[in-house]
DNA sequence: CGGGCGGCCTGGAGGC
DNA sequence: TGCCTCCAGGCCGCCC
């Protein structure tokens, strides 16, 4: 669940508590995720360290060592990263504690597994393995209408299997892909290719205007996620489509639909976000 | 070779 | 109340 808001909302939260902090002792209880967790290279690069930084890069949280290596987290879809007194009971799914020097930690919790955590040698981060074919920044200068518009012609595929291609686009998740989509007025089945300069122009807006303002509201909570002091977010309240199959249109009243794309649910409202024709 | 999709994983919801 | 199935979905790696 955790897209770019809920990972820019750890990472805000992270940022005003532990730099300046020295990790003192690592301690590792489970190393099946996403990827094996290599217990030796997160020692090599981030013991003794003192974080200097956190960072976000796609939705990925990167803190940045004084040694200028990085130790990179992924949340998957229900990792978390709290902070917390090292005295606080460990829970079933706390798998990694990260002791600080004061006595404080960063635990990192993830009941399903799918996240990552690793540690990247100073210097490495743009040839990272998992970094290398990532896509556009949703808030870098490069994400411009025009730029998007020029990169999809010709492609057949659905605009929103697009929005979600993290080599294309990064950060944009199942949530965020619809939300943007019904502000822009746009079917997410409608071809990528055929979006025209002035549709760029709208749902390039929406896209940040929607990550903007779910960062504002500390990101979405529908089942499991939490801030790294255990805060929920609220923006599941701003919510126009997202979930909401069968229910009335807040803009028009029309039923909102959900249909499978990419084996994901997409909803849409079918009279604000036509397949076909012109809307004024 | 762009892009669709299987599978990794567990908790919670819903059916019976 | 308890067991079962299904669903959630980011993303790598396979395969068409």
């Amino acid at each position: 669940m955790p897209e770019l808001p809920e990972v820019e909302t750890v990472r805000r939260g992270l940022q005003r508590v532990i730099i300046g902090k020295k990790i003192s002792a690592i301690h590792i209880h489970e190393t099946r995720f996403r990827f094996p967790l290599q217990p030796k290279v997160l020692c090599k690069w981030l013991m003794q360290q003192t974080i200097a930084a956190v960072e976000r890069r796609a939705k990925y949280v990167l803190c940045r060592m004084s040694n200028d290596a990085h130790l990179v987290i992924h949340l998957g879809m229900s990792g978390r990263l709290l902070w917390c007194d090292g005295r606080r009971e460990l829970e079933k799914h706390d798998h990694i504690q990260f002791v600080l020097e004061d006595g404080d930690e960063l635990r990192f919790r993830d009941p399903r597994r799918f996240g990552l955590v690793d540690a990247v040698a100073p210097g490495k981060l743009e040839e990272y393995k998992h970094f290398r074919h990532l896509g556009i920044e949703p808030f870098s200068a490069e994400f411009a209408p025009e730029v998007l518009f020029e990169r999809t012609r010709g492609l057949v595929r659905p605009i929103k299997n697009y929005l979600m291609d993290a080599n294309k686009i990064v950060g944009v998740g199942n949530i965020y892909a619809n939300e943007a989509l019904f502000r822009a007025g746009i079917h997410p089945e409608k071809a990528a290719g055929k979006l025209p300069l002035h549709d760029w122009q709208r749902l390039a807006k929406a896209i940040r205007k929607v990550l903007e303002t779910a960062i504002a509201s500390g990101g979405t909570t529908l089942n499991d996620f939490y801030n790294s002091e255990g805060e929920m977010g609220y923006f599941q309240q701003y919510l126009k489509v997202y979930n909401r199959a069968g229910e009335a249109c807040d803009r028009c009243g029309a039923t909102i639909r959900r249909i499978v794309q990419l084996g994901r649910s997409s909803y849409f409202c079918p009279q604000c976000q036509p397949k076909a024709g012109k809307k004024k």
